[in-house]
DNA sequence: GCAAAAGTGTTGTGTATACACCCATGG
DNA sequence: CCATGGGTGTATACACAACACTTTTGC
């Protein structure tokens, strides 16, 4: 703040460009969506390589709303749910990078079916990405698994209205394990994010299921649960 | 990747300084102790304001590495704990800085003694600081709070070996709550944390209280306590 | 022997898990 | 009437919270 440089080249001497002093940086998105019962991530291809939706902030641009460009530029939509990751420093011989990595969660029910599908690849058979790619992307996925069970990011992944199972599908899906019936409506009804829209939907030879949807009022986000009580 | 930069200034303009194309990055760490029943910050004091320990990373330097500096040149010490918290972009008129904050926690016992003790200021007394670090500070402590309860970050803010009394005043000074002393030694103990040193420590017309040290092997480090089993 | 902190168990209550059957509908 | 998924309750185990007395030492 009040320091001051001290260490600056001497008067004649411009830096070096092969030693950069300022990185490059760039904001990198890990973009999920739930496809049927596949988890999918959203990618560019270009070249050999996939590449996660980056972008580079514009000046006094903040990191979130950046980091939504990035989004909108791959898939074409405004994403549901969006969620700083972690910065990391990356050098090698001549480059120096900086990257701020996201993690960000939409519904295929709001995206514009006329855009391109290729982008989504499910997590489990990813093409090809760079070392740095790969690491956000898993970290991205452990921090969606964990998350999932404290927050209302599930809901996010889902359309406004939906019936119990599919929200349990979801569920099923990013934890990659089954969850008993019985104990997950438990569950999401007394944690009272829900309400029922009284509506049913019938789509077979079967009891038609009632739908139900978000109540978005009390989204507690970030809500950590310690082993203590709440309150005193 | 491989977007060639398509706004770039016109052949005899020069970039403009006062509306920086690229910005400054700034680390922050919020460092913690304890200092008896007192959970202490270290600032630095110039001027007027004081502010949080910082530091520029160096070109290819890791942004953990330039933490640890910050906190070095501040309390001259490497402390015992570090975590990355938070990335923000601020931007006015003529500066943009890009800030990574961190959080840092130490033992007094390990600091040098001769040290400036000035840094060293209550969480709940501090001195005038910018909005920017008293946001900072205050996710800090509301990240320590809550990570207390699910990692072992405690144990650093702690000597080598330890009584139980100690321990648990650590815990109540940062939770800013009391703890039942039969509750709280059943759990750290199950916990199966600690190991017992076999040695007393005497202090008092009192009895004499066992030393415990923590049994680093297995810190779960940023373990996440979901309400599902871990293992199928 | 007394002051001062160390140390120790039990009980109640709530919450998570495991588990099996009836219901409504379409064909 | 049958196939399909929707919907419901209970018994058990575990974890957390509340709570009071005995032990060891220094003076």
């Amino acid at each position: 703040m009040n320091a001051a440089r001290t260490t600056m080249p001497g008067p004649e001497l411009r830096p070096a460009v092969a030693q950069p002093q300022t990185p490059h940086f760039d904001i990198r998105t890990v973009l999920f969506r739930l496809n049927d019962t596949a988890l999918e991530v959203a990618l560019r291809s270009a070249g050999r390589e996939a590449s996660l939706p980056a972008s580079r902030p514009e000046p006094g641009e903040s990191l979130d709303t950046a980091a939504r460009r990035a989004v909108q530029a791959t898939v074409g939509l405004q994403e549901q749910y969006l969620e700083q990751l972690y910065t990391l420093s990356i050098a090698d011989r001549d480059t120096w990078s900086i990257i701020i990595s996201y993690l960000g969660v939409s519904c295929p029910a709001t995206l514009p079916a006329t855009a391109d599908q290729s982008v989504w690849h499910n997590v489990s058979t990813l093409p090809v990405v760079t070392e740095l790619d790969q690491m956000v992307i898993q970290y991205a996925v452990i921090r969606l698994r964990a998350k999932i069970g404290y927050t209302t990011i599930a809901f996010h992944l889902l359309p406004a209205s939906f019936t119990l199972r599919e929200l349990q599908q979801a569920y099923e899906t990013i934890l990659n394990r089954p969850l008993d019936k019985r104990n997950f409506r438990r569950r999401v009804i007394s944690a009272d994010m829900l309400s029922s829209t009284g509506m049913k939907r019938r789509d077979g030879s079967h009891r038609p299921a009632l739908l139900y949807q978000f109540r978005a009022a009390h989204d507690p986000e970030s809500y950590l649960t310690p082993p203590w009580p709440i309150e005193s």
